[in-house]
This record gives structure tokens, C-alpha cells and sequence, in this order.
RNA sequence: GGGCGCUUAGAUCAGCUGGAAGAUCGUCUGGUUUGCAACCAGAAGGCCGGGGGUUCAAAUCCCCCAGCGUCCA
């Protein structure tokens, strides 16, 4: 069975009908009588375009935005809703998506999986959000926008544990109050349509909150979790109830606004001075001009219009504009659908600029780095849109300006970790890498279009697909160049955009196939959690402990104690050494909590053993590992908060960590973070540890914590090195940071764009690393017998030589060859009918012979034939004739050489004039030569 | 994480189906000029990203690695 209908006692006791919508089959409740629509359909215009259906709120913008937030979180906190702070709008809790893209998503998975409570219980929060799945769409349809605040109050009730604050009745009634008391919605225009919600393993019941033809909101009721056996069936999956109820409601702050502003798009409402800004700098107001009707009339039917019609990545835009133009004439507004693309073009580009402005400034404010690849690279998409956008627009102000201007209008930078000037840098740096993109780019659309004739109406598919995906130029653009360069009649087939996007699609879809983690226990083991003796005490070397379980594996065994010292691979670290009774432990991996120590022979279940680690072994590990954090520290402090790890390896040789960063770093920069590290050293007597409460943890430190990555567990281990570094971590390390005794920052690398790799050696690895690279010193200056301080100077010295050297004998062969092919070579040659004929063996390499050659046939006034042989390298042959002479119509170098080069087993060729060979069998050139004479001088 | 592309002189790039490493700018020298710009003549400057393979022969074809770029997750 599926959900029944939501029968709650509030619609019932205030006069609300249940009603199936005639147009999309739902079922929705409503106070108006003569209603049949649900309120989501192509019959249900906006209401509110130029007659706010929220009174009182006449500010515009932030002023608005923050204002009507208030009124909501303020609304709920007088209704016994704890307010929360704002999550970070990248995701660093979780390791499945990169941007917080709902304000549940701050709770999951574990305050949703029921592993840990909420913050607060119920809750209200407005949480700033980025989906870009919608990005093509902003500004062209008036209502959508990548960065949003969704705005909720949330409740998670545990019934069986008796603790439940409230569920749909309650929840309804509140948002009725909401809109009706507080906002004074008509109550009238209000629909609450039932649509089942279920995602990512989980469903429940769901109003959406419909207003004046505007989804205002979404309640949903997650109380349902996939399962096999379930009797609730919603989208052909099985779902059964759950421990946990979460209500789990968004309201759209910015639609909101829109409502209370009314004006004809939600752009207008919440970044008013930003388009009328664009509009004067993009000299809208020309384009205007043309225009017969009142743009804010046309405006508002247009909106009115483009809120009922779906505009949805790769429709069709020559159709959808018809229509428009049809509903527009029927509106009484009469314009051509050349003019309205001259309009709407440039106007989507205007209300899309701030909208991805704000998506950047949130995602840089919070540290991203933009990149290519990974969250880095939305960013970095972002930027470029905006740019585009810009350029299209003719609008002379750089990528930071924008920035800037948004920053100063748009935005309130307290919860910004970036700063500032930060921001600035990296946008200036993201603006040169994109005219450096379209510098490249244009000269690969010249010398693909080679092959495309002038007079071409479209451009082959492939090419457009190649430039696109390979050099990032998108088919307007590739058009538009085309167009100023020679090919004026090149225009975008249509539906081209939308073809595009399916390749792209069925891309995505074969790369999701596959990677499955391979796991050693059986499915159903039933072991308990190793009993971790390492985070009591990491000096601790061995321990007595029973065998629980032993299997094979690989090529030992797989063994499990009930406790251990031994340290599993993890968090980047590398795992203990050492012996079981005796065994060698080779590898040590953990496995659902369980630990499972790779031994070279079989041990008995039941067994008392002793576990003794290698802890010189260990020692080394800790120090790369507590060394890796006091780097990142450092890191952070120097370059800048955008600094975050992304990557770390921790071997007894050395240890890496990949940090996020814009640039470049050179060797100062590296030696000011090596400073600083060491400096902690002498500094941090001591460092703390500590467990705590994923809850806790949050709100003491916030989501920096996470730098290893997305914790998996309800409680994290916090590793606090003085004030210098605090981090989650799962790793040993020192309780003293000086017994390290130093680090060293031997060089960095490049991981990828937007990612340096810092890589360390630490402690006793540090000395190992310095006696290695002195020995390496100490045998070089020995090679060329000068002292190490001159080192460098006599490798230089040495180098320039060589080079100058090369040169020299380059010179002195090219000499020899003059002097040898002088006057015709030697006695070698014959002329006969007036074509020379030199034939001749010689020493020396082809380059050498080609030299030879070249010089013997150059000459128009010598008809020449030269035939050359030299046993060099199993030997070559070479043939030459004279271009354009009585010797090249006579002869065909090609058939000559192929005609003797049997002689020395091989085989060659080349052009009629010019042709080279070569064999294995050098003691067959004098036959060859020999053959060549008795052909060509038929002796 | 996946697809595609790129890597040749100090810089920007040509170099086609393997067969004699090029152009433009810049640099240097000389000429012209009071000087500069411009112009003319000439020169220097290349492990053709690294490593393997195929071949008589590889900048060119194949494989691996690295770096860079780009599109998509």
C-alpha cells in the first residue's frame, strides 16, 4: 500500500476541502471552495506580480531578505524552536556531495540515522544553499536562482524513547500561522498539496505549501526507511517506519521576498541595485528603445507567463519564445520574436550575474579553492559563466569588481572565512586563467575551421563537441568567433545545446558504474569492536590479548583480538609492524570497528597471545603524522584560511599533505611554514586529546575539525596541538611535540590545479633525509673534483661546455663534408650525358651522409645522382638526386635504393629525390654499391 | 573519480599520410639616426616533457609516467 490521505484535525476544524487537481491528479487542501487546481499547473498564473500578497515589508535586497528572516526564525523561536547558526555552505561533514543543498543536509546522516541529536530540539535555521543542477535555468525564467536560503524548523522525535515534540498536525498549523497571522497571507490562496517525498533510502509524507501559483514551502514527514520487507510502497520501493521522525520543512527566504515585494522577478526582489547597475554598465536601456511597449508591463506578463511554463535545461527555445509571443498578443502585447530575444537575452544575463556572484562569494567566503576538478571546479564554473555572461554583455568591469560591488551591496561578510582581499586575489586569478582559456581556445577554433568551408551554414557536430569538452569553448562562443573571422554564415543547429547535455549525461552515467569496497570478513561475522590499547597509550608496545577469529587471506592470515596496540592503516597513516606470539605482522587493516592483523601463519581461536609492535616503527609514524599536523597549521596561518587539507600519506620515510591553495608556492614560502612548524616544536609543551560528541565537537569547533574528511562515527577524537592546529583524527600521535625534534619541508609539488603537495620529513626520517642528500652533494662535487660549495657553479660551467662543444663538432662535421664533397667527391665519380654520378662509401652516421649528400646535389648547375653507403649502425644507404634537373626526370632515388638495399638486408625510402635506407648486414655494402654502379653506369 | 586535449627556441605557436627541426615576437651584433621609435642586414638561442616499444629510420606511430588544460561527476 502506498500513504493515505493527510487527514489532520486543522484542515478539518478550519473548514479546509480535500480536492483532486484537475490538471496534474494531486490531492490538495484548501479553504477556497471554487478551487480546482492544485495550484502548480499551467492554469495557475502568479498572483502576486505587481500586488504583493505579503503587505509590510516595502525594503528591497538584503534589507529584505534579512528582515523577512528575522520574522521567521524570530516566528518560531517565540514557538519554542531553538535558533541555529547557519552551516558552512560547503559540506565538509560529508563525503557523499560537496555543497549543503538543503538545511537537512546539515543533519545528515547522523542526526537523521538517529547516531547523534540534533544541536537543538525543535529548531528553526536559515540555511544558505547552492544547486546548480538548475544553473541554465537562472535568469531566463524569473523565479531560479543556484544560491538560495532555505529557510526551516525542524524536529527529530525518537517515540519509542518517549521523547516527541511535534509531528504533521502541529507542524501544518504553524506554517498556516506563519503565512496567515504573521504574514498575512489571504488564507484563501493557500493550498497544501499531498506529494509523497522519498530520497537517498528514505520517504515520508509531504505538503508543498502553495501560494499565489509559488511553491512558498515544503513540509515533509521522514519517518519511513527503504527495506525489503516495508508495506509502504512509494516510486516502486518498499519502505517500513522508522525509530526516528524528522520533520523536515523548507521555506524559500527568497521567494519570500519575491511574494513581498511583487515584483516581476525574483531578481528584482533580492538584488535590485545590482541589476539596475548591470542594466546601465550593459547600456539596457538603448536596447529598450526599440521597444513600443512599457517594459515593466511586458516584464510582468512575461514573468507571469514563465512561471507556468517549465523552461528546463535543453527545451527548445524557438518554441518555447513562440509561445510566449502567443500568450503575449493574447495579453494585448504586440512585439516580433527577433526583438524579444533582444531583450530577454541580455536581461537573463543581468539577473544571472548577482545570483552566481552570491553562489561565489558563499562558496570562496567559506575557503573553496577553485580548481579543475572536484567542488574547486564549480567555482571555478561559476566564475566563468559570470564572465561570459559579462562579456556578452559588453560590460567593461573586471571579475573582482563585480566581487567587490556585490560584497559591498549583497552581502554580509560575518560569517566569511576568506577574506576579503583573498577573494579579490583569487577571482583576479581566475579572471587571467580565463582569458588565458579563450586566448588558446580561439586559436584552436582558427585551425579546426580550416577544414570547414566559408560559405558553411553549421560547423561538423564533432568539432563543436571537441572544442567544448577539450578547450572549454562553448558553441555560442566558437559561432560568435567564427562568425567575426571569416565564416559570416555559421550559425547553432538547433537543439544542439540539448544534445550536448545527453552526452553528457550518458557520460556520467557509464562513470557511476562500478567501485565496490571489498571487505575481508564475512558478511554476518558477529564480532564486536576491537578494544583500541593504541589511544590509551601510544607508547604502549605490547599487549596480552585472546585470538577471537582467524582466517586465511592473500597470502597469510587474517587475525582478530579482542585488544590490540597496533595501529590499522587509517586517516592517511601507515599501519604497525610487529610480531603475535611470535608471527610476523605484515599489515594491519580495521573493518566495521573490527582490527585485523595480516599474519605470515595461521593462530588459534582461543588463544592467550602476546602482541608486540615495532615501535621504532611507530615512533616514525607518529612523528610524520603529528608533524603533518603542526605543517597544516602553519600552512593555514601563512597562506590563508582558504588552506585546508585535502589529501595525506604518512610512511616511515616521509609523509605528504596536500593542501588547498591558488598558487605556487615557492622555496620562502616553504621555509616560512618550516619555521613556523619548528617553532611549535619548542612552543606546545604538550597536546591534548580528547573524545567527544559529534554535537559537541560542531559547536566547540566548528567544521575545520574535519580536514582527514567526512567523520564516519557519532563521536570523533579531537587532537588539539596547543591553539596551533585542532583537528579530527583517528591517528597516533605524540602527547609531546618536541620529542619530534624537527621537520623538514623538502619540497612541493602539484597535485592537481588548486592543490600543492607539501611533502615531509620529520624526526629520524629528517637526519635520513640529510645524510642522504649529503652523500648525494658529497659524490657529485667528487665527480667533478671540486669542493660542494662550487657544486652547482662546475655542473653549470660543465653544462655550457658540452653545449658549446655539440656545437663545435656540428661545425667541424658540416666543414668536413665541404671539404670531402669538393669538386665532386673524389675519383668516384663519372659523369655520363651530363648528369654526375657520385658513388661512394663513407664513415659516419647518416645525419652525417645526409649532410653529404645534400651538398653534392644542391647544385642546379651539376646534375648529380649520389649514391652513398656507410657501414654505420648495421648499414645505411643513402640516395640523392638533384630536384628539377636531367637527373631527376632519368632517375628515381626511391627505386634505386630499393633496388640495392637487399644487399645489406634491409629495406628504406623516401622521396623520388631523396631517399634513405639502412639493414642489418654492413659486409653487403660493397655489393650494393657495387649494384648501384653497374645500374646507373651500365658498365 | 571519469572522458577528451596539450607539452617543439626566452615568449607565442607551425611542423600533414614517419625520411634534412621552422615562423613571428623578443635578445645580441652591425648599418641608418643627434637620440629614440621605425627600418635594413646578420647572428646566437632546441635532450621536440621523461621513460620504454615498433622501424633501416620517430618531434611524428604505440604503451607507461609526469605536468598543464578542459568538460563532466
Amino acid at each position: 500500500m502506498g500513504l493515505g490521505a493527510i487527514e489532520l484535525p486543522f484542515f478539518h476544524e478550519n473548514g479546509f476541502i480535500r480536492r483532486k487537481c484537475i490538471e496534474s491528479g494531486l490531492y490538495f487542501w484548501t479553504r477556497d471552495e471554487s478551487r480546482e487546481t492544485c495550484g502548480d499547473t499551467s492554469r495557475d498564473e502568479y498572483s502576486f506580480i505587481g500586488k504583493p500578497m505579503i503587505s509590510g515589508y516595502s525594503e528591497r535586497g538584503m534589507a529584505l531578505k534579512d528582515k523577512m528572516r528575522e520574522t521567521f526564525i524570530s516566528f518560531f523561536e517565540r514557538r519554542g524552536h531553538s535558533r541555529v547558526s547557519p552551516y558552512p555552505v560547503l559540506a565538509r561533514w560529508r563525503d557523499d556531495i560537496h555543497l549543503t543543498i538543503a538545511s537537512i543536509a546539515d543533519f545528515q546522516p547522523h542526526v537523521t540515522s538517529g547516531l547523534v541529536h540534533p544541536p537543538a530540539n525543535p529548531l528553526a535555521i536559515s540555511q544558505p544553499c547552492i544547486r546548480l543542477t538548475d544553473v541554465d535555468a537562472v535568469g531566463r525564467s524569473g523565479r531560479h536562482l543556484t544560491t538560495f536560503e532555505m529557510m526551516a524548523h525542524h524536529v527529530f522525535n525518537r517515540p519509542e524513547e518517549g521523547e516527541v515534540h511535534y509531528w504533521m498536525n502541529q507542524c501544518v498549523v504553524y506554517c498556516d500561522e506563519l503565512l496567515v497571522e504573521e504574514l498575512g497571507i489571504e488564507s484563501s490562496e493557500i493550498s497544501y498539496v499531498e506529494n509523497p517525498w522519498s530520497g537517498g533510502g528514505n520517504a515520508g509524507a509531504a505538503v508543498e505549501v502553495m501560494v499565489g501559483g509559488l511553491e512558498l514551502a515544503t513540509l515533509v514527514f521522514m519517518d519511513l526507511e527503504e527495506h525489503p520487507d516495508g508495506d509502504v510502497e512509494i516510486g516502486g520501493l518498499n519502505y517500513r517506519k522508522m525509530p526516528l521522525q524528522v520533520v523536515d520543512t523548507g521555506y524559500g527566504l527568497e521567494r519570500f521576498c519575491w511574494a513581498a515585494a511583487g515584483t516581476p522577478t525574483i531578481y528584482e526582489a533580492i538584488y535590485p541595485e545590482s541589476v539596475e547597475w548591470l542594466k546601465r554598465l550593459a547600456g539596457f536601456s538603448n536596447v529598450l528603445d526599440k521597444l513600443d511597449a512599457d517594459m515593466d508591463s511586458l516584464l510582468s506578463e512575461l514573468s507571469k507567463l514563465m512561471g507556468i511554463m517549465n523552461i528546463e535545461i535543453g527545451s527548445n527555445e524557438s518554441d518555447l519564445r513562440k509561445l510566449l509571443l502567443q500568450r503575449l498578443e493574447d495579453s494585448g502585447i504586440s512585439i516580433d520574436e527577433v526583438t524579444l530575444a533582444e531583450v530577454l537575452e541580455p536581461l537573463a544575463r543581468i539577473y544571472a550575474i548577482p545570483d552566481h556572484m552570491h553562489a561565489l562569494c558563499n562558496m570562496l567566503g567559506d575557503g573553496l579553492v577553485p580548481s579543475n576538478a572536484k567542488a574547486g571546479y564549480l567555482a571555478r564554473m561559476m566564475a566563468r559563466r559570470v564572465l561570459r555572461m559579462r562579456d556578452e554583455l559588453g560590460i567593461d568591469v573586471s571579475l573582482a569588481e563585480l566581487a567587490a560591488h556585490h560584497l559591498d551591496i549583497n552581502y554580509s561578510d560575518e560569517g566569511m572565512k576568506q577574506t576579503r582581499s583573498g577573494l579579490m586575489q583569487i577571482l583576479e586569478l581566475e579572471e587571467s586563467r580565463y582569458k588565458e582559456m579563450l586566448r588558446k581556445g580561439s586559436n584552436v577554433v582558427e585551425s579546426l575551421l580550416a577544414s570547414v568551408p566559408k560559405d558553411a551554414k553549421e560547423i561538423p557536430d564533432e568539432i563543436l563537441f571537441t572544442l567544448n569538452d577539450s578547450h572549454g569553448m562553448a558553441p555560442a562562443l566558437v559561432i560568435s568567433l567564427a562568425n567575426g573571422s571569416g565564416w559570416p554564415e555559421l550559425g547553432l543547429r538547433t537543439g544542439f545545446a540539448a544534445e550536448l547535455a545527453l552526452r553528457h549525461a550518458a557520460q556520467a552515467k557509464q562513470a557511476a558504474q562500478g567501485a565496490v569496497a571489498s571487505s575481508i570478513l564475512p558478511p554476518e561475522h558477529g564480532l564486536s569492536p576491537t578494544k583500541k590499547l593504541y589511544y590509551e597509550d601510544v607508547w604502549m608496545s605490547e599487549n596480552a590479548a585472546n585470538v577471537l577469529h582467524c582466517q586465511p587471506c592473500g597470502e597469510g592470515y587474517a587475525v582478530v583480538l579482542d585488544q590490540t596496540c597496533f595501529y590499522p592503516e587509517g586517516g592517511g597513516q601507515a599501519a604497525d609492524f610487529g610480531t603475535i606470539n611470535g608471527v610476523e605482522v605484515f599489515d594491519v587493516q580495521i573493518e566495521d570497528d573490527v582490527i585485523l592483523h595480516m599474519t605470515k601463519s595461521e593462530l588459534k581461536a582461543g588463544d592467550q597471545v602476546e602482541a608486540i609492535i615495532d615501535v621504532v616503527r611507530r615512533r616514525q609514524l607518529m612523528d610524520h603524522h603529528t608533524a603533518v599536523h603542526i605543517v597544516g597549521g602553519a600552512a593555514r596561518r601563512i597562506l590563508g584560511p582558504h588552506v585546508y587539507q585535502a589529501g595525506a600519506n604518512k610512511t616511515v620515510e616521509s609523509a605528504r599533505l596536500d593542501i588547498t591553495h591558488h598558487s605556487r608556492l615557492n622555496r620562502e614560502q616553504l621555509d616560512e611554514i618550516e619555521s613556523m612548524a619548528n617553532q611549535v616544536l619548542l612552543k606546545v609543551d604538550s597536546t591534548v586529546k580528547e573524545e567527544l560528541n559529534r554535537r559537541e565537537a560542531d559547536m566547540e569547533y566548528g567544521f575545520d575539525l574535519y580536514q582527514g574528511g567526512a567523520p564516519k562515527g557519532g563521536s570523533v577524537r579531537i587532537l588539539k596541538i596547543g591553539e596551533h592546529d585542532i583537528q579530527a583524527c583517528g591517528g597516533t600521535h605524540h602527547d609531546s611535540p618536541s620529542r619530534i625534534g624537527s621537520i623538514r619541508i623538502t619540497r612541493s609539488t602539484a597535485v592537481q590545479d588548486g592543490i600543492e603537495r607539501l611533502h615531509i620529513v620529520a624526526g629520524p626520517a629528517a637526519l635520513q633525509h640529510a645524510r642522504k642528500q649529503a652523500a648525494i652533494i658529497d659524490s657529485s662535487a667528487q665527480i667533478f673534483g671540486v669542493d660542494e660549495s662550487e657544486l652547482a657553479r662546475t655542473a653549470h660551467r660543465f653544462f655550457e661546455e658540452w653545449k658549446t662543444q655539440r656545437k663545435r663538432i656540428e661545425q667541424l662535421e658540416a666543414e668536413n663534408t665541404r671539404l670531402r664533397t669538393q669538386g665532386g667527391g673524389d675519383s668516384s665519380a663519372s659523369v655520363v650525358d651530363g648528369v654526375r654520378y657520385v658513388i661512394m662509401e663513407v664513415d659516419g652516421d647518416s645525419k652525417q651522409m645526409v649532410r653529404m649528400v645534400g651538398e653534392l646535389t644542391r647544385d642546379a648547375n651539376t646534375p648529380t645522382v649520389a649514391v652513398m653507403g656507410s657501414k654505420d649502425g648495421g648499414g645505411k644507404l643513402l640516395v640523392a638526386i638533384t630536384e628539377s634537373s636531367i637527373a631527376s626526370e632519368r632517375h628515381d632515388a626511391n627505386a634505386i635504393l630499393k633496388s640495392i638495399a637487399h644487399h645489406i638486408s634491409g629495406g628504406g625510402g623516401g622521396r623520388p629525390t631523396f631517399a634513405q635506407g639502412g639493414g642489418s648486414n654492413p659486409d653487403g655494402l660493397e655489393a650494393a654499391l657495387a649494384e648501384a654502379r653497374t645500374q646507373l653506369l651500365k658498365e
